[in-house]
DNA sequence: TCTGGGGTCCTAGGACCC
DNA sequence: TCTGGGGTCCTAGGACCC
């Protein structure tokens, strides 16, 4: 096969740069960039945490996923500024059209990365990359680095070198200079579990995982052992796709603003939580067998209960009750302060085929599917069930944004 | 007012079957 | 009459990503 040549364009800390291309855009005269500062949720309704950071915060120690309050404790006078997943996603979509000016090959692997196959450009690669580089921070506000090389592994490595605004190749012939005496943690799919097993034998740097040998990697640390030790070598081979993965699982979650401590609220959560989760797989078209829920307490422990369905549904009402059949199997009474529930084993829901089993009711089918094009038409909120009036508990929960793209997979 | 929400994939143990 | 061994399914938990 022909060496490829693939580009991965990274938007630099891309929700704070898309918010202060946005303030700018809308006459503030503070570049949030220039500044310490962080994109970061609601701490009252206890999503506090740091989704992005500016340079100068990362300047003080500021890490992303930390809470807000140690972030303040870092830098005092932090200014923080809640996210907006709607502009995000627009200033996504607005780089998408125009990467997609350069190659049709293009793969959205998150809100802010994309993978781009790039080899019809051949010698000029580099002057395409600078350009798209240009133009992005030219028409539309904000900086991303460009990662490039034969494989999107490689690629992936490469956009993560020196930040904002560069462009980096890391070509197998410079893996061994570039990327082999960063430490083990830098390499894509080292968490810090695995970076903690792999330092305490001694393996510090990817040249020294690289370097091991194979069979070890293997029975030592199975199938992840085996990827991270041909990452570490540049071994990737995936084609950069541009049709989306299929769904494997449709879940929603909330931490709830105080601890729950009675059936009859978690019930509600729960059932808020099912409206959500089926009314996407309706949308999508998708029933699944698997419903699961998980739990996490006060000290911040998380355990799950799952239970296979003899059917596979999209139906709010066999979801939830399946979901409080498998809550009251696990709750042992301690207050819970998230509450998730997630359907999986999906299939495609073309054919009514269920019509001669018992579960199935058609009437509830066609409710289900009424009110969705109600909610879609008028609002999350515009039909909502009697038992979440006055209650305080939002009767729809879960935050996947409009115009859904199906995210990455874990493997590239 | 300390710690979000959306995912994918892998492993290990037990049940059950032959 | 002192403990097979393979295979599959199900479940719980854990690792990683953005």
């Amino acid at each position: 096969m022909k060496n490829r040549i693939i580009f991965h364009i990274d938007v630099n800390s891309a929700y704070l740069s898309w918010e202060a291309a946005y303030r700018l855009q809308h006459g503030e005269s503070v570049d949030l960039r220039t500044i310490p500062s962080v994109v970061g949720g609601d701490e009252k309704k206890r999503h506090g945490i740091v989704l992005a950071k500016s340079i100068p915060a990362k300047e003080y120690g500021i890490v992303t996923g930390e809470s807000l309050y140690s972030a303040r404790q870092k830098c005092p006078n932090l200014t923080i500024v809640p996210p907006n997943y709607e502009r995000y996603l627009k200033a996504s979509n607005s780089m998408i059209d125009l990467l997609n000016e350069y190659s049709p090959l293009i793969q959205r692997f998150s809100i802010d990365e994309v993978f781009m196959d790039c080899s019809h450009l051949e010698d000029n690669f580099l002057q395409v990359a600078y350009e798209i580089k240009e133009r992005i921070r030219e028409e539309l506000g904000f900086t991303v680095n460009i990662g490039i090389s034969t494989n999107k592994l490689l690629a992936k490595m490469a956009s993560d070198f020196k930040k904002p605004d560069k462009v980096h190749t890391l070509f197998p012939g410079e893996i061994e200079e570039k990327m082999w005496p960063l430490p083990v943690g830098k390499l894509f799919m080292i968490g810090v579990k695995t970076q903690r097993k792999l330092n305490d034998r001694g393996i510090y740097t990817i040249g020294q995982l690289a370097k091991l040998d194979r069979e070890y990697i293997c029975s030592w640390l199975k199938k992840p052992g085996l990827l991270i030790w041909e990452y570490a070598n540049g071994i990737e081979n995936s084609r950069v796709r541009n049709t989306p993965y299929p769904v494997k699982s449709i879940g929603n979650s909330t931490t709830t603003a105080y601890d729950v401590d009675n059936k009859k609220e978690a019930y509600m959560f729960l059932l808020a939580i099912a409206e959500m989760v089926a009314m996407r797989a309706r949308n999508l078209d998708l029933i699944g067998k698997v419903v699961s829920v998980s739990l996490r307490d006060q000290s911040f422990f998380s355990y799950s209960h799952q239970k296979k369905l003899n059917i596979a549904t999209n139906s709010t009402k066999i979801i939830y009750e399946t979901s409080k059949k498998l809550f009251d199997e696990m709750w042992n009474g301690k207050p819970i302060r998230r509450f998730n529930i997630s359907l999986s084993e999906l299939s495609s829901n073309e054919f009514c085929q269920l019509s001669l089993l018992e579960d199935y009711d058609e009437r509830e089918e066609k409710l289900n599917k009424a009110i969705d094009q109600i909610r879609y038409k008028y609002g999350y909120n515009s039909i909502i069930r009697s038992c979440f009036l006055h209650s305080g508990i939002k009767p729809i929960i879960g935050g996947v944004m409009e115009d859904e793209y199906p995210m990455m997979s874990s493997i590239i």
